[in-house]
RNA sequence: GCCCAGGUGGCGGAAUGGUAUACGCGUACGACUCAAAAUCGUAUGGGGUAACUCGUGUGGGUUCAAGUCCCACCCUGGGCACCA
């Protein structure tokens, strides 16, 4: 028994795909174009993480399925290396992150190629390279144009240890996406993305995604679409009344006060009117200090105070009944202030309770008739919240937006609609006085800041570099001054899909984010592969994106990733992977100890590619003995003659293919196990036909070794363009079968049997067997199951 | 609190309503060896000498037949969380 060479093997075949670009399919002459996409991967830390093996090694093999299925195949690389994570690596080892940027990307791409998974090189992007995201800076204006852009002040996420703000999105449990630290709320100006357009389409598209059915759910949720009413209450001694959402309008008679949020416009504009403004003002402030965390830690202790003097009429009786402000209403959703019904709200019921406010349990409504008799509003309120962009970081790239006085100036002196027509965009004159950069002079270069490291002041460190900030308006060529905050991360991983295409031909780089036909040819992505984390991170932000790229006519399909598979966890020794705990497996060792092959085998038979599995050091032996024997197998293989070994194959091929298709590779492994024992026992009947399907079904798994005995057996290479194994779906009827003889149910016997035979032979053969007639005493079956080919069960 | 996913040998995990524990790890014994490792072979859910019997988180139910379907509950993991 010889050991299988891996690394001589290995060495050869990584340069021979690469020099004969076995693994680039041609974009423009391609018939059968499959898109198969794994989630990039941001070099942050040391290097690939053992996770990212798993899932790249997953996608691979779906990919090289795919491919050997027909299909021309395009499995891009890259690295989402802009942003905060790569930044804030960068700071804890004390490098600068443009020069970190470098040395990472090397290592990554060298333990990617390790991993023999086919990509498609010539097609790697760096979202940190300015060739790409002079195109991320061209969506931000192109967005912009349209007004899908808007600068707005209001409670934003602030992370004290990034120093930075974060969007809704990426505030998990009130801490940082990023760093866990307590996220704070701070009064800042930011630019929003209009995420909230889409509320409604993002929602509806899900119902026709093959998608990872607990990732839909999460962004059901997320979005969280709630239909209710307006009702407006009038306020005593006020011209403006008060205007409230609520999904029960029918429990209006049962309303007995109001509630403000602390934000809400609503509370200065009552000022005068408020007796007791000192108190209100002094709980206002102090609920816009609380952190999220400070809110949940507080177990939901309703805290309130009542506007007195301030008094709303009940639109349906006229009763008056008074307004308190409480942090138990949050702005931002539906109106910011909501009719308490504390009979039939349990928030509401209990506010009552600590402040002792009347609880009514008043008669309900049809819903219909009391919108009507209120003349209540129908709406449908959504939880989703605009996309905070901005960043004051420095890792990233510059928002490309100018602010000009001169212009603002200019269209204080015209009305939205003479702008309109003098060639003013939408989002110029929704904010006035900013103006994008033009796409020609994109990209607006990062520059080089010694002193990178966030300020906390509320602006990026380039806000320190007056070279970079005075600019002269791309409008009116007058003096103006840059934004100096970046975009988020999210906003860099959000279109990547849309340039993978696109990015190798250096001339069509200079003119477009990605052409025209080539996206119409190999998009949208036909299989994603990601992490379940992202579901409404890079998920959402994605097909937000693509939907407002469609209707900006840039492309014309508004769904990114038509089938999307959320990858499972890979645990150590039954504990989650990581630093702190001091079980971080090092790829690059065992690939090193065991080869590519096999540690990809081994990471695939832990257990379902969805459901993750239990990385353990002592399985690994299991693969590795694997395909010691298939090496050595190919080496003394001499070809069998023709036996039903043949049409015991039909059954695998299905078997795995079909699992593949699942991504069950768990399920194929061990058939492909089955094969090689079957194999083994029998090697004198293995034809060369036989050996060589099995190679080919090995093909995606061990991709390296199988290349090799491909050449062995006298074929050319490469195995990973061949046709995958055919099968017939029904079995021939030929032969025989173990029939199972089952007594009330219960297993008693187990006979060789034909295998045509019909239920009233089975019945005899199983009466005959003398072990029946004992148990069944002489007594007639009341009744006879038969299962063709499998069993038969006598009732008596 | 709400919404998902899941509870199967010593372990990772298999099982179109039809032979529970495939495949692999581990363990035991045997072969080879001076010996060990590697490799190969055999066995391996519990009880029982055996016939047999009990077994897929718990308790019910449907069915000729339930790990699988239905009802109730317990536990674990994940997500959301004062969204009116």
């Amino acid at each position: 028994m010889k050991n299988y060479p891996f690394q001589k093997i290995e060495k050869k075949w990584t340069s021979f795909w690469i020099q004969k670009k076995v693994f680039q399919p041609d974009l423009k002459k391609a018939k059968k174009p499959f898109y198969n996409l794994m989630m990039f991967p941001y070099p942050s830390a040391e290097g690939l993480h053992v996770g990212n093996m798993y899932a790249f090694t997953g996608s691979d093999i779906y990919g090289r399925f795919m491919r050997m299925r027909g299909n021309d195949v395009f499995e891009p690389i890259g690295l989402d290396g802009f942003g905060i994570h790569s930044e804030n690596y960068a700071i804890k080892i004390g490098a600068h992150p443009m020069k970190q940027a470098r040395v990472t990307e090397k290592n990554f791409y060298r333990q990617l190629l390790m991993i023999g998974n086919g990509f498609a090189w010539d097609n790697r992007l760096e979202t940190y390279d300015p060739e790409y995201y002079r195109w991320t800076q061209w969506i931000f204006t192109e967005l912009f144009r349209a007004g899908l852009v808007s600068r707005k002040k209001s409670p934003v996420n602030w992370c004290p240890s990034c120093k930075t703000v974060l969007a809704d999105e990426q505030v998990i449990s009130g801490k940082c996406e990023r760093c866990d630290s307590e996220v704070v709320k701070k009064d800042l100006e930011q630019w929003f993305f209009k995420t909230t357009k889409y509320a409604g389409k993002l929602l509806d598209n899900l119902d026709k995604l093959d998608w990872s059915e607990k990732v839909k759910i999460a962004q059901r949720n997320w979005i969280g679409r709630s239909e209710g009413a307006l009702i407006k209450f009038a306020v005593v001694g006020f011209k403006s009344p008060i205007s409230v959402f609520t999904t029960r309008p029918d429990t209006i008679l049962g309303a007995t006060y109001l509630v403000l949020a602390p934000e809400s416009a609503v509370i200065p504009d009552l000022q005068k009117k408020i007796k007791n403004w000192g108190e209100v003002k002094k709980y206002v402030e102090k609920a816009e200090g609380k952190s999220e965390a400070e809110r949940i830690s507080e177990e939901r202790a309703k805290t309130g105070v009542e506007l007195k003097g301030v008094k709303a009429i009940n639109p349906v009786n006229n009763m008056e009944i008074p307004v308190w402000v409480s942090d138990y209403v949050v702005e931002g959703y539906g109106t910011g202030a909501i009719m308490a019904v504390p009979a039939y709200d349990e928030r509401d019921f209990a506010f009552s309770e600590k402040f002792g406010l009347p609880v009514v349990k008043a008669p309900l409504i049809p819903k219909e008739q009391a919108i009507k008799q209120i003349k209540a509003k129908k709406t449908v309120e959504y939880r989703l919240r605009d996309w905070l962009i901005s960043r004051q970081r420095y890792w990233g790239p510059p928002i490309p937006l100018v602010y000009c006085e001169h212009c603002a100036e200019a269209l204080k002196r015209m009305t939205p609609k003479q702008a309109a027509t003098k060639g003013w965009t939408k989002g110029e004159i929704e904010n006035s006085g900013w103006i994008p950069v033009r796409a020609k002079d994109l990209p607006v270069v990062l520059p080089y800041v010694k002193n990178f490291r966030p300020t906390g002041s509320g602006e990026s460190p380039l806000a320190s570099l007056k070279n970079f900030y005075e600019a002269k308006c791309p409008r009116c060529g007058k003096t103006g001054h840059r934004e100096t905050d970046v975009s988020d991360t999210f906003l860099d991983s959000a279109w990547y899909f849309l340039r993978y295409p696109s990015v190798n031909d250096k001339s069509l780089s200079k003119r477009n984010a990605f052409d025209p036909k080539l996206t119409k040819k190999w998009l949208p992505v036909d299989m994603y592969l990601g992490g379940a984390e992202h579901a409404v991170l890079h998920l959402l932000y994605s097909r937000f994106l693509t939907m407002a790229l469609k209707d900006l006519k840039h492309i014309d399909f508004e769904e990114p990733f038509t089938v999307f598979h959320a990858h499972g966890l890979l645990l150590k020794n039954g504990a989650k992977i990581s630093k702190s705990k001091g079980n971080v497996i090092n790829p690059d060792d065992y690939i090193k100890k065991f080869g590519a092959d096999a540690f990809r085998m081994h990471l695939m038979f832990l257990g379902p590619l969805e459901e993750g599995g239990d990385f353990r050091d002592s399985g690994i032996v299991g693969i590795t003995r694997l395909l010691d024997r298939v090496w050595n197998f190919a080496l003394n293989f001499k070809p069998g003659r023709r036996t039903g070994l043949s049409e015991w194959l039909n059954s695998s091929i299905k078997k795995i293919t079909k699992n593949i298709s699942d991504l069950r590779y768990n399920v194929a492994i061990s058939e492909l196990m089955v094969i090689m024992n079957k194999f083994s026992e029998r090697p004198d009947e293995v034809t060369k036909k036989d050996f060589e399907t099995f190679v080919l079904l090995l093909a995606p798994f061990a991709p390296f070794m199988t290349e090799e005995i491909w050449q062995k057996l006298g074929n050319k290479p490469s195995v990973h363009l061949k046709s995958w194994p055919s099968f017939r779906e029904s079995a021939v009827g030929s032969g025989s079968f173990e029939m199972v003889i089952q007594v009330n149910g219960r297993v008693r016997d187990r006979v060789e049997a034909e295998a045509g035979i019909d239920a009233k032979e089975a019945e005899k053969i199983a009466l005959g067997r003398p072990k029946i007639k004992t148990l069944l005493k002489g007594a007639k079956p009341i009744r006879v199951i038969f299962v063709e080919g499998r069993l038969i069960n006598i009732v008596a």
